[in-house]
DNA sequence: ATATTTCACACAAACGTTTGCGTAAATATT
DNA sequence: AATATTTACGCAAACGTTTGTGTGAAATAT
C-alpha cells in the first residue's frame, strides 16, 4: 500500500505542521514537544517514510561513507582487512564503498578521482604493483580528507600508515628456524623493490647475525611476484647448493608450500632435513602436511586498525589531522613444517 | 595552492556566465558553443574543480551506487562475487556499497533499512545462514529497487537470482566418478535444509540411478556446515561400512581435503583405492597432493553477471522490471584425485 | 531589406533536507 | 498584574547541481 517516495513535506502537510518541526522532531531535537515528536515518528513508520540521504547529505556535508582502493578484492589478504574495515565501520556509523584498482596506475589514478567527487570523508588504500609514484593520493591532503594506507603504503604524499612490522616478523622468523637448531637458512625473497620485502631480507638477516651465523648471499632466492611457480623454481635452485640448507624462510606461504613439495619429492624429510617457514597464515596452512608454520598477517585486525584510525581522523577534523602510524603485531604460528628439535 | 570547494558558481563568475552555462559545457551539452565549453573545462581543470555527486545525485535523483549484502566478505566464494560486481559495477559507472551481514539475521534487517535511505538504486544479496524467511526484501519491490540474489537466494520475494545449477554439477561430478570406474559412490553432503545442498543430494542420486547404481543411504553423510572437521568426521565413518566406498563425491572442497587425508592415513591410495571429487575449486585443490578433482563454482562470473542483469534492470527502469533466473554453467576440473582409469 | 530560423546563453525553479533566527503562547518570576 | 523566561513551533535560506523555458543576437532564408 505504501508507495514510492514521501517526503518529510508530506509528513508535514498531514499533521499540519512546518517541515522544519518534522525534521527536527524525526532527529529528537529538544526544542519539539514530546507529543509532537511520538505523533511524527508514528506517522513516518505508518507511511513507511525513510530521509532521503542524498538530500540529507547536501545539506550536512558529510556522507558518512569511506572509499576503499585495494589491488584485488579477491586476493585472502585483501578481502580479510576488508572484512574488517567493514565491521568497525559500520559499528561506528560509515559505510564503505569499494574500488580494486586491480594493480593498474590508471585505474588507481581514476578511482581517486571518483572519490574525491562522490565526496567519501576519508579513504583506506593499499597501493597496485604499478604503482611507483603515488602523488596521485595527494588530492586528498589538498583537499583536507583523511587517508591512511595500508600495507603498501605511499612515501610520496602525507598519509596515516597501518603496517606490520615485517622486519620484526621476518626476524622471529629465522630466529625460531634458528631455535630449532637449523644453521644454514635460506631465504625466498619477494620483489626486491618493494619495501616490505626488503624488509623481510633485512630481518632474515639480522637474525642471523645475532646468532653469528654466515648470511651467505647464494641462499637468498629474490623472486618477483613470490608465485607458487617461483618458489618451485627457487627450491630447486637451493636444492643444488652445498651444503644443502637445512631450513628455508619463504616471504609468502605461496612459496613455502611449492618449495616443500619440491622438497618431498626429492625425498627430503620436512621438517627433519629441512624446516621451512611462511608468511601470511593461509587457510591452507593449516592443511597441507605437513601442516606449515608460519606469520600470521594479522589481516582483518588491519582493516579495523585502519578504519578506526580513519574515522577518528574524519571525526577529529577541527583539529589538524595528525598523521599517525600504527605497527601490527604480527604472530608466529609454529607447526609441524618446524617442528623437530623444542629447543625455545 | 587549490583550495577545499570549488562550485560551478565559482566557476560562472570567474568567467561572466550563468551557472547553468557551466553546468551543461561541463556535460558538453550541445546547446553551448565549442569555444566556451572548452572555455569552462579549462578553468575547471586549472582550479581543480569536482563536481559535487551529492548535488548531482540530489537533483538527478541518481546516485550511481549499487547496494551488496554479502554474509561476510573474507569467504573465498564471496571475495571472488565481489569482484566480479565491482568490476561490472565500475566499467558501467556504478559504484559498490558493502555491506556484510555476518549471518546475522537482525544485521541482514538493518542493512536493508539502510540502503533503502541511501537511495541505492539496486541490491545484490547472498542470504545469510540465519535468514530462513527474507521478506524484509519486500521493501525493495514496494519501492522500485531492482534486486538480484546470488547462490543463496530468497524465495519469499519476488527478485531476479543468479544460480549455479547444483543439481546438473553434482550430476556431472558423480558421473565423472562412475566413469572413472567406480561403483560404490559416497556423498560427504551439506546442510539438509539448504537448497543448494539438497539440490546437490539429488545429482548425486540422479546420477547413480541412471547407471543402475544403487544409491545405498547409509552412504550419504550429512554435515551441518561442511566444515574441515566434520569431513574428516564422515570420512571416518565411511571407512566403517562395507564394503568400501571406491569413490567420494564431496558437497565442498572443505570436506574433501580432510576426507583425503582421513584416507591417506588409512593407507588408502588415491585415487586408486577411492577417488575423490570436491566442489569450489579452491586454490588449495590445484596444491594439495593429489590435487582434487572439483566443481568450479563461477564465482567471478556469477557476480559480473549478477552487475550486469541489475544495472540492466536499474537502466530499464521504465518497463517493468521482470525477473529473471539465470543459471551458470560449471566446470568439472578433472586432476589427479579422481585420475586412474581415463575413461570417458 | 525584412522575416524566419538557429545559436548561445541566462533565469529561475526544483531536488529534500538542515538550521539560524524569529515569534507567539505558556509558564515562571517579581 | 506586569515583566521575564521558557517552550514549541514556523519562516526562509542554504547546500550545489540539473533542466525547462525564455531571449536577445547572429545567421540564414525570403
Amino acid at each position: 500500500m505504501t508507495n514510492s517516495r514521501i517526503t518529510i513535506k508530506d509528513l508535514a502537510e498531514r499533521l499540519n505542521l512546518s517541515i522544519s518541526t518534522i525534521s527536527r522532531a524525526l532527529n529528537d531535537h529538544p526544542s519539539i514537544g514530546k507529543k509532537t515528536t511520538k505523533e511524527v515518528k508514528k506517522l513516518a513508520r505508518e507511511l513507511g517514510f525513510t530521509p532521503n540521504t542524498m538530500a540529507s547529505n547536501l545539506r550536512r556535508n558529510k556522507t558518512q561513507s569511506i572509499g576503499v582502493i585495494v589491488p584485488r578484492i579477491d586476493i585472502h589478504f585483501h578481502s580479510h582487512v576488508i572484512s574488517g574495515i567493514e565491521e568497525t565501520a559500520y559499528r561506528l556509523g560509515y559505510n564503505v564503498t569499494i574500488f580494486q584498482s586491480r594493480d593498474s596506475l590508471e585505474r588507481e589514478i581514476a578511482v581517486t578521482e571518483i572519490l574525491q567527487a562522490k565526496r567519501v570523508e576519508g579513504v583506506i588504500a593499499c597501493l597496485g604493483l604499478e604503482t611507483t609514484d603515488s602523488r596521485h593520493f595527494a588530492r586528498f591532503n589538498e583537499i583536507k580528507i583523511p587517508l591512511v594506507f595500508y600495507d603498501r603504503v605511499s612515501k610520496d604524499v602525507e598519509s596515516s600508515k597501518v603496517i606490520i612490522d615485517d622486519f620484526d616478523a621476518a626476524f622471529r622468523a629465522t630466529e625460531h628456524l634458528i631455535n630449532t637448531g637449523c644453521r644454514n637458512i635460506a631465504h625466498i625473497a619477494g620483489n626486491r623493490n618493494t619495501d616490505i620485502f626488503k624488509a623481510r631480507v633485512k630481518g632474515y638477516k639480522a637474525a642471523l647475525l645475532k646468532h653469528d651465523l654466515e648470511a651467505n648471499e647464494n641462499l637468498i632466492q629474490y623472486t618477483s611476484e613470490l608465485s607458487y611457480e617461483e618458489g618451485a623454481t627457487c627450491a630447486k635452485k637451493l636444492l643444488t647448493v652445498t651444503p644443502l640448507p637445512d631450513g628455508v624462510f619463504c616471504a609468502n606461504d605461496n612459496t613455502a608450500i611449492s618449495a616443500i613439495q619440491v622438497f618431498k619429492k626429492a625425498n627430503l624429510r620436512i621438517p627433519e632435513d629441512i624446516a621451512v617457514v611462511g608468511f601470511s597464515n593461509y587457510p591452507i596452512s593449516s592443511i597441507m602436511e605437513p601442516t606449515l608454520t608460519t606469520i600470521d598477517d594479522r589481516a582483518f585486525e588491519m582493516g579495523q586498525t585502519a578504519a578506526k584510525l580513519l574515522i577518528r581522523q574524519i571525526e577529529d577534523k577541527d583539529q589538524n589531522i595528525a598523521s599517525e602510524t600504527i605497527v601490527i603485531k604480527t604472530d608466529l604460528i609454529v607447526r609441524d613444517s618446524t617442528n623437530r628439535n623444542p629447543k625455545g
